[in-house]
RNA sequence: GGACCCGUAGCCUAGCAGGAUAGGGCGUGGGCCUCCUAAGCCCAAGGUCGCGGGUUCGAAUCCCGCCGGGUCCGCCA
């Protein structure tokens, strides 16, 4: 609905109306700051052509309730009808409210972690943002795929074979099981340097595809995203297809990309398969002397093919890859392919360092979610609830701020993870937004018992409180689109702990239930659009809306 | 050596196509349950927006240089 009004103001503007100096602001629903930009061009005071443009504008929109100059800035301020018709909207669309109507198909890679044990608390900040991503983009409109690139044909995954055939897999959860032989094999390795011989044959053979080292392979693997998808589950987090590396040596796609490298004269032979490019220091490798395909050659072809299926191809990557990222953009460039799209986030490290699973050092996804269900447990436990339904909240709770922990921070912004804040549910968090929308549930509960009237929101009822929230309300679908397009789905964590702000505020100063009945009926509608959009928002944030806490 | 990211109160963080008094939260001190869930709300203290230049009527925001932290520069993935 606020998308409608910026349309309205940008359409009543005219000339003046270049959407890039209209801000958000406390001053005003929407302010333009186009007078300061005219200022030195005309000669003029800020304000003297603010006032200028306020008396030449024909305001003959209905969403527009009225215009001012201001200190040079010119302030809209939207209609009582605009405010009636974003919660008419809302409570008439309820679980679609949100939803804006682009079309495309998506695809969206994220975490694709080696399968080599289990996600750790860097891995899921990938998981959360891409899975997060993925909610965001379907509630657009689009349809979206989400993939797991299993990296297969890895040096680690050789060594994980072996560690499995030294070693076993002792009974834990499997791909704890698997990080142990994996963490031994790389033990063994460092004092029998001898062994490399035998992990360099294991990886020859399962890129020729030799049925023995693929059968090891796949189980060593499978075994491991076994473990890994329990994990994502327990965080709400599933992926539509795990695609192995692999299958790219087997379809041709590898020799496809190849070739058309080729074809461009790109590829320079010198025993190994080169290609250099501009502005990179070092070239790039994609076919060793021994003829075996490296990472980027593998990956590459899996572009292609994203290429030939999709529209736009996101890939949620650690910082880390960011060279590596530019050069596969690069080369995909030089064949004219189109490159992905790249969300980057920024490490997780530890306080005493950087977390490592080949050296067993990192604090286990699995580990994390237990530590925070128990936590939330501690608060509920006691509570007189039926036992069954106060798991299922902790468990909510629990999940809800982990997500949320990782969601609501910058991509770009570095983490140090601290149990102390982990484990800490007071506001800010997910329970916050969980915790409002559980008020607003009540509410409506007991308005049931005692007679639900026909909701019908009143612009003129409105006090500024009420404003302030409802003008939040018609933000969700802005908010959708600004994560579409600036692929930051912190602003949307951030948008909704807004919204359970200005909830509460109205709930501290606006008694609904023992209002006079007219009143009574424009807050329930308010409150019931407000349940709306904590629901869905949270939805979207992969949080579970509870409705009793 | 080169490249990228970050640097906002004791701690975490928003704002960064320049614009109206730099928003929140944690923690600290004080207050609020005869009233719709106190996982909440209110008040207070706490800021050289890393430092130094520059551009501009105006800089947390843009440019340059430093400093601090992180990351990357494999015939690894």
């Amino acid at each position: 609905m606020f998308l409608r009004f910026v349309d309205e103001v940008i359409r009543v503007l005219g000339d003046y109306g270049d959407e890039r100096f209209l801000r958000e602001s406390e001053h005003a629903d929407l302010a333009s700051t186009i007078a300061f930009k005219l200022a030195k061009e005309r000669k003029k005071s800020p304000k003297e052509i603010a006032d200028e443009i306020v008396e030449s504008l024909e305001v003959d929109s209905d969403y527009i309730g009225s215009v001012e100059s201001k200190n040079g800035y010119i302030n809209f301020f939207a209609s009582y009808e605009f405010l009636e018709d974003t919660v008419n909207v809302i409570l008439d669309e309820d679980e679609n409210y949100g939803h804006l109507n682009l079309k495309g198909e998506i695809l969206i890679e994220h975490t694709s972690a080696n399968p080599d044990g289990p996600l750790h608390i860097g891995h899921i900040r990938n998981s959360i943002i891409g899975d997060t991503l993925a909610r965001i983009f379907a509630k657009a409109g689009f349809n979206v795929r989400t993939h797991y690139y299993v990296n297969d044909m890895g040096r680690q995954t050789a060594i994980t074979v072996l560690g499995i055939e030294k070693f076993g897999l002792k009974g834990k959860k499997p791909d704890h099981a698997v990080a142990e032989a994996y963490i031994e094999a790389n033990k063994l390795l460092e004092s029998n340097p001898e062994l490399e011989e035998y992990v360099e044959k294991l990886m020859l053979d399962y890129e020729r595809g030799d049925e023995e080292a693929v059968e090891k392979f796949r189980r060593a693997v499978e075994t491991a995203l076994d473990g890994i998808r329990q994990t994502l589950k327990a965080i709400n987090v599933e992926h539509d297809e795990f695609v192995w590396e692999s299958e790219f040596i087997r379809n041709g796609y590898v020799d496809r990309v190849l070739k058309a490298l080729d074809e461009k004269g790109l590829i320079k032979r010198d025993g190994a398969w080169i290609i250099e490019l501009e502005d990179f220091e070092k070239e790039v490798v994609i076919r060793r002397e021994n003829g075996t395909t490296l990472y980027i050659t593998r990956d590459l072809a899996y572009h292609m093919w994203k290429n030939e299926n999709y529209e736009r191809f996101i890939n949620v990557l650690g910082a880390d890859h960011k060279l590596y990222g530019a050069q596969l953009s690069r080369i995909l460039e030089l064949i004219n392919l189109k490159p992905p799209e790249i969300v980057f986030f920024e490490f997780v490290s530890l306080p005493e360092g950087s977390m490592s699973t080949r050296r067993g050092k990192f604090i286990s996804a699995d580990e994390l979610i237990g530590k925070v269900k128990e936590e939330a447990w501690k608060i509920i436990s006691g509570r007189e609830m039926d036992e069954g339904e106060k798991r299922k909240i902790a468990n909510a709770v629990a999940v809800g701020a982990i997500r949320f922990d990782f969601i609501k921070i910058a991509p770009e912004k570095h983490m140090t993870f601290d149990w102390s804040k982990a484990l800490d549910f007071e506001r800010q968090t997910a329970s916050y937004i969980q915790y409002s929308h559980a008020r607003a549930c009540s509410i409506l509960r007991k308005a049931v018992e005692d007679g639900m009237p026909e909701l019908e929101f009143k612009g003129e009822l409105c006090s500024s409180g009420e404003r302030k929230l409802v003008m939040l309300l018609s933000k969700m679908p802005y908010m959708v689109k600004r994560v579409v397009e600036e692929l930051r789905p912190n602003v949307f964590a951030e948008y909704l702990l807004g919204v359970a702000g200005a909830f509460n505020d109205f709930y501290r100063d606006h008694p609904v239930l023992k209002a006079e009945a007219e009143i009574r009926m424009h807050r329930l509608a308010i409150v019931d659009a407000t349940r709306i959009v904590l629901r869905n928002g949270l939805e979207l944030l992969g949080i579970e809306p509870l409705e009793r806490m």
